[in-house]
DNA sequence: GGACTGATTTAGAATTATTCTAAATCTTGA
DNA sequence: TCAAGATTTAGAATAATTCTAAATCAGTCC
């Protein structure tokens, strides 16, 4: 392991530790294979990618770690599309143009002075969906 | 059938037929379900409802009346979680503030103009999830 | 009106995505 | 070392959606 390599796995495990959460070998092979390939995987895909390096790794450890991940800001759970639900390493701003016919997203980043939203060229623009998320008033008070 | 619902019908039929689809009793239930109580329901909560007021309609029609609807412009299609998609019958440019505790959700139209977005008063922003639907540019061409 | 065509609906099976369960294993701290 | 709690595992269970094949329905052509 290089250098550099350490230094992000040391990264890696802090932020775990400051959600309360353990640095496991399961943990760090789902985070490699989702960064490596920085694309917006299922759950299904992170699965079959992971089971290359670690064959006995199970369907609720991949389930259970991108949780975690999630939980720890450290990649992103999108919803494009109805079924499976995807995941994204860019913690960046940014948003995501889906393409209905093939499925290939492009990351966007969002530049909140320009007028205009740059876009992939060519990307023919259907809808929009924007989703807030966060907590209601009255969550928010029960926190 | 009061005047205006049957104005409602006409208009409902006509666009469906701009789609090459039929205006039928099942369709128009479940129209009328979504129109009636204006939150996001899944496709699940349509089939309850309505089967209230048509007992035999199946599953798979709810499911292939929700596409439809859809597909003509009258119903938009909603991801905001894990699990079941969601529908809405506000065709107007919004967005969707979505409590990540208690799974309320609240409309906010957009205003190109203003400068901060109006927000459902106490909501804490967590993370917005901003998706651009439409063709990529290999796929426009193909069409 | 009757036959033909294609759209629609239905029940239920099948598939896909996700979560749950209980036992085994591992880690950490006393 | 031991206890407590976190994690992993295989597989079962559940949830969400799609598929299938048969039956029904609507519109069109004669």
């Amino acid at each position: 392991m290089s250098a550099v390599e350490k230094k992000l796995n040391q990264d890696f495990s802090e932020r775990l530790n400051t959600s309360g959460l353990r640095f496991t070998p399961q943990r760090q092979h789902v985070y490699d294979v989702i960064l490596h390939k920085r694309d917006h995987p299922t759950a299904e895909e992170v699965f079959i990618r992971t089971k290359k390096t670690m064959p006995e790794i199970s369907h609720a450890t991949v389930y259970n770690t991108l949780d975690a991940l999630v939980k720890c800001g450290l990649v992103r759970q999108v919803q494009l599309e109805r079924g499976a639900t995807r995941f994204c390493p860019n913690m960046e701003e940014h948003c995501h143009y889906f393409c209905d016919s093939c499925g290939e997203v492009f990351d966007v980043p969002l530049q909140k002075d320009s007028t205009a939203m740059p876009r992939p060229k060519g990307f023919k623009v259907d809808h929009y969906d924007i989703a807030v998320h966060g907590l209601c008033a009255d969550c928010a008070k029960k926190k």
